[in-house]
DNA sequence: CCGACCCGTTTTTTT
DNA sequence: AACGGGTCGG
C-alpha cells in the first residue's frame, strides 16, 4: 500500500485525490476508468479515514462490483473492503428494500421476479381480464410496463398520460394501462418485485419516507457510479436524492459506450450532471492503455460518424500493431470454422492461451456455429449469457419451493410446485383456489390453509392438507437451519432429487447434476464470509433467494480457467481480451434490422460497434458471412455499413473478397492442418482438395507468411461415405459405449465415450472412413446399427 | 393425467 | 432449427 498513486497518470491521480464535491470523469475506452474508481475508494479509506460503511459504489454488473471490491482489498491489504456497499444498482437496492420493505407494504422476504416470472404473472392477469394474450402479448406488454417504470411512470400516470395513451391506441392495445395497474397490484399481493420495481420502489421509498431518505443520505458520505452513461431516469433520480446532502459523488462514464438506451438509459444524464451540481470537477481520461494504435484508430474513426459526441482526443503510446483483419465467409458455419481454425493457429504460432480469445456477437443466437466449430477442434470454451443456470426448469422448480417457504404470498412459485411432483392437486383444484383467493382478496396460500371452508372434494382436500403440512414443516426449519440445510430437506422430502436420480435418460442425468450443483452453490454461499453490517450479513434462505435472482451466469465465472469466451457485445462491455473476433458484421444483424429506422438507433449500434472493437488489446478479426440461417431459413446479408466507415490503412482485406485469391472462398477449416494435430474433424469435405489447391500447402514454421494468414487446408485423400439407402437418424436415447453407429457423412463407427449435457449430448465416435478417426459430436445425427 | 403430436413463435441487447 | 404451449387420445 502507499505507492498506488504512482501507478496513475496525472489525470487519473487528479480524479483519485479530489476529496470533496461532485466530480465527473469522462473517459475513453481502456483509459483505466474502473481503476480510478477503485483507487479512489482505497485512497478515501486509507488517507481520509473514511469508513467503509459510508461508501457506496454502484455498478452495472456483479462482476464489475466483485472486481472493484477485490482490487480495493488488494490496495488496502486488509479486509476492511468487505464492509463497502459495492454492487449493482439492483442488488444494492434489493438489500435496502429488504430492510425497509415493510414501510411500503412488502415483506422483508419479498420475492424478486425475473423476466419469466413477470411475463407469467402478466399472462395470468391478461387472461383474467378476458383479453387475448395473442394480441396483448406478455412480452410486449412487459416491455411497455418496464419502460414506464424506468421513466418513473406509475400505473395511474400511465393511464392519464395523453401521449402514452395515444401510442397504445395506435398499436391497438389501449388497455395496457389497465393491465399495468392489475399487474402492479398482483405483484404487490404476491409480495414480489420485478427487476424494474427494485429501482422504482426504491425511488418511491426515498421520495415518500423522509426518515429513510435521511438515513441513507447521511450514511453514504461518498458515492461512486461506474458506467454512468448507462443510467436511466429512475437511477438518476435515486442517485440525486442519495447524493443531495454530501454531494460527494463521483461518476465515470463514456458517452461513446452508451449501449443501453433500450432499457431507458440516456446520455442526457451525463450532460445534466454539470447542471445539477455547482462546481463540478470534470476530469478527462484520454490516454488508452489497452489497444494498439490500429485498433484505436479504427474505433475512433467509426465513432466520428455519430453526431453530438462529447469531444475527446483519445491517444495511446502503444505500438501500431497489426492491421484489423476483415474476413468474409460463405456461410455462418464457415465463419465458425474460420474462427476456430484461427484460434488454434494463433495459439501455436504466437503462444496465446485459450483465455486470450473472445468471440463477440450481436445476438445470442449467433453463438451456435462458433460453439460447434470449437467443439470439433477440441478447444474449450465458455458461453456467457444466454439461458442462465437459474432459468433451467429443474432449478426453477427447487427454487420455487424455497420461494414459497420464505414467502407464501408468492403465487407464481406456489402454482409451479403445488402439483409437482404429482400429489393429486389437479387443474380444477388450482383454478378453484385461485378464484377463491381473488374473491376473498386473500392469498392463494391462505385459501389452501383454510381449504376446509371452501368446499373442496374430499380427495383434493386431503392432498391440499398434506401439502400445507409439508410446507409448514419446511418453514419450521427456517429459524434454526441455514439455507443449505433447508434446501436439502426440500430435495429429500419432496422426492424431487430421488425422482431425478431414477431418471436415467441423458436429460434426467443432466438435471440431477444441475440440482446437485445448485445445492453445492447454496452451500458455498452459506459458508462464505458475511460482512459486519447486520442488515446485510445474514445467511438465511430469504437472503439467498434475493441475491440469486440478480445473478447472471457471467458472474460466477472461474476466472482463471483457460477457455475461449463467447458472449454478446453488450456482455463484453468493461472487459478486454488480447484477441477478439467479432462475428456477423452484416446488415440486418449488425446494425440490427430493428435499429436502422432512426438516427438515434443507428448511432447506438455504432457505439456498440465501438465497444466491440475497443475490447481488443492486440489482434482483432471482423468476420461476416454471405449467408446464414435465421429462423431455420437461409438468408443473404450485405456486409455491414460499418465496414465502409473504417479507415482503409488499418484494414487487411485479403480475406474479405474482391481479390483474385478470394474467389470461391467457401471452405475454411474442417480440414486444416491443425485438425489432424488436435485429433479433430477433417477429411470428409469433398471440396477441401480443391480449396487446398487454391491456397497452397499448409504453413510450416519456416514460412514467413504473416501470422494472420488462415491455415490453408491440407489436401486429404477423400473418400465420401455413401449413407445407407434408408439412412435416418435413430432414437439415440439408449446409446451406449461400444455401440456401432452410422453417420451420414462420416460413415460407420463405434462409440468410445459419452459426455456432455442433455442439450449437448456429446459422443466420441471412432469412425473407420479414411483411416481411423476419433470425432466428438452431438449424437443426435447418428443411426444405431444393430 | 400423461405422452405424443402439432403449431406458432422466435432473435437485439440485460438487471 | 428448436422450443414451448396447446390439444387430443389413451
Amino acid at each position: 500500500m502507499g505507492n498506488y498513486l504512482n501507478e496513475l497518470n496525472e489525470q487519473q491521480r487528479e480524479a483519485v485525490i479530489h476529496k470533496e464535491g461532485p466530480i465527473m470523469i469522462v473517459a475513453g475506452a481502456g483509459s483505466g476508468k474502473t481503476k480510478v474508481l477503485t483507487t479512489r475508494i482505497a485512497h478515501l479509506m486509507s488517507q481520509h479515514k473514511i469508513d467503509a460503511f459510508n461508501i457506496l459504489a454502484l455498478t452495472f454488473t456483479n462482476k464489475a462490483a466483485a472486481e472493484m471490491k477485490e482490487r480495493v482489498e488488494k490496495i488496502l491489504g486488509n479486509s476492511e473492503a468487505r464492509n463497502l456497499y459495492i454492487g449493482t444498482f439492483h442488488s444494492v437496492f434489493a438489500r435496502m428494500l429488504r430492510a425497509e420493505g415493510p414501510k411500503i407494504g412488502y415483506p422483508n422476504n419479498f420475492t424478486i421476479y425475473d423476466t419469466d416470472d413477470s411475463r407469467s404473472v402478466l399472462k395470468t392477469v391478461i387472461n383474467e381480464m378476458n383479453l387475448d394474450d395473442k394480441h396483448y402479448k406478455p412480452s410486449v406488454v412487459h416491455n411497455r410496463i418496464s419502460q414506464a417504470k424506468n421513466a418513473l411512470v406509475g400505473p395511474a400516470e400511465y393511464q392519464n398520460d395523453y401521449y402514452i395513451q395515444q401510442e397504445d391506441m395506435r398499436s391497438n392495445r389501449p388497455l395496457i394501462g389497465q393491465i399495468y395497474q392489475s399487474y402492479a397490484a398482483r405483484c404487490f399481493k404476491n409480495g414480489a418485485m420485478d427487476y424494474d420495481d427494485l429501482l422504482f420502489k426504491m425511488y418511491e421509498l426515498l421520495r415518500d419516507f423522509p426518515e429513510v431518505l435521511y438515513k441513507y443520505q447521511h450514511k453514504f458520505k461518498y458515492i461512486m457510479i461506474d458506467e454512468y452513461q448507462d443510467t436511466n431516469a429512475v437511477q438518476y433520480q435515486i442517485i440525486k436524492l442519495l447524493a443531495a446532502v454530501h454531494e460527494n459523488i463521483a461518476v465515470v462514464g463514456d458517452d461513446a459506450q452508451s449501449i443501453y438506451s433500450f432499457r431507458g438509459a440516456t446520455i442526457e444524464n451525463i450532460l445534466q450532471f454539470q447542471k445539477d451540481y455547482d462546481d463540478v470537477k470534470v476530469v478527462k481520461l484520454e490516454q488508452n492503455y489497452r489497444s494498439t494504435q490500429s485498433i484505436l484508430n479504427v474505433a475512433n474513426e467509426v465513432i466520428k460518424n455519430n453526431k453530438g459526441q462529447i469531444p475527446k482526443d483519445l491517444w495511446t503510446e502503444n505500438h501500431e500493431g497489426e492491421k484489423i483483419r476483415l474476413v468474409r465467409t460463405m456461410t455462418d458455419n464457415d465463419e465458425g470454422k474460420f474462427v476456430a481454425d484461427t484460434i488454434q493457429e494463433q495459439k501455436l504460432r504466437n503462444h496465446f492461451y485459450n483465455r486470450d480469445f473472445a468471440i463477440l456477437y450481436r445476438t445470442n443466437a449467433q453463438s451456435r456455429s462458433f460453439e460447434e466449430s470449437l467443439r470439433r477442434m477440441g478447444i474449450p470454451y465458455r458461453i456467457y449469457g444466454g439461458v442462465s443456470f437459474y432459468q433451467r426448469k429443474e432449478i426453477k422448480d427447487v427454487l420455487a419451493y424455497l420461494r414459497v417457504i420464505v414467502n407464501t404470498r408468492d403465487e407464481e412459485a406456489l402454482k409451479r410446485i403445488i402439483n409437482y411432483p404429482v400429489r393429486g392437486i389437479g387443474k380444477t383444484s388450482i383454478e378453484k383456489a385461485v378464484i377463491f383467493a381473488n374473491e376473498h382478496n386473500i392469498s392463494m396460500w391462505e385459501v389452501l390453509t383454510k381449504a376446509g371452508e371452501f368446499g373442496f372434494k374430499a380427495g383434493a382436500l386431503e392432498a391440499i392438507s398434506n401439502f400445507v403440512i409439508m410446507i409448514k414443516y419446511f418453514q419450521s426449519m427456517l429459524s434454526s437451519k441455514n439455507a443449505y440445510d433447508v434446501a436439502v430437506q426440500v430435495g429429500k422430502h419432496t422426492n424431487i432429487v430421488k425422482d431425478l436420480f431414477n431418471d436415467k435418460t441423458t436429460e434426467g442425468l443432466a438435471r440431477y447434476e444441475n440440482i446437485q450443483e445448485l445445492f453445492n452453490s447454496i452451500k458455498e454461499w452459506t459458508e462464505s464470509p458475511s460482512n459486519d453490517d447486520g442488515e446485510l450479513g445474514d445467511k438465511t434462505l430469504g437472503s439467498y433467494l434475493q441475491q440469486i435472482t440478480l445473478l447472471t451466469d457471467a458472474d460466477d465465472d472461474k476466472e482463471n480457467s483457460d477457455v475461449v469466451k463467447l458472449m454478446t457485445i453488450h456482455a463484453a462491455k468493461g472487459l478486454e481480451f488480447a484477441c477478439v473476433f467479432v462475428g456477423g458484421i452484416e446488415e440486418t444483424l449488425f446494425p440490427s434490422a430493428m435499429s436502422i429506422n432512426t438516427r438515434e438507433e443507428l448511432e447506438e449500434e455504432r457505439r456498440l460497434f465501438y465497444v466491440a472493437v475497443t475490447r481488443a488489446k492486440k489482434n482483432l478479426w471482423l468476420t461476416y458471412s454471405n449467408t446464414r440461417y435465421r429462423f431455420g431459413q437461409l438468408v443473404q446479408n450485405e456486409p455491414s455499413r460499418f465496414i465502409e466507415e473504417m479507415p482503409e490503412q488499418y484494414i487487411d482485406r485479403s480475406f474479405a473478397g474482391g481479390g483474385a485469391r478470394n474467389q470461391g472462398y467457401n471452405d475454411f477449416g474442417g480440414t486444416s492442418a491443425f485438425d489432424r494435430m488436435s485429433g479433430g474433424s477433417g477429411g470428409w469435405k469433398s471440396n477441401s482438395a480443391r480449396v487446398a489447391e487454391k491456397y497452397g500447402p499448409p504453413p510450416t514454421k519456416k514460412e514467413t507468411k504473416p501470422a494472420y494468414m488462415p491455415v490453408a487446408p491440407a489436401a486429404p485423400k477423400v473418400v465420401e461415405h455413401q449413407p445407407s439407402a434408408d439412412f435416418s437418424a435413430s432414437d439415440t436415447t439408449g446409446l451406449q459405449v461400444g455401440q456401432k453407429v452410422e453417420h451420414q457423412k462420416f460413415g460407420f463407427g463405434e462409440v468410445l465415450k459419452m459426455e456432455g449435457s442433455a442439450h449437448n449430448p456429446i459422443a466420441t465416435v471412432k469412425f473407420h472412413l479414411n483411416g481411423e478417426k476419433k470425432i466428438m459430436l452431438n449424437y443426435a445425427k447418428l443411426r444405431i446399427v444393430d
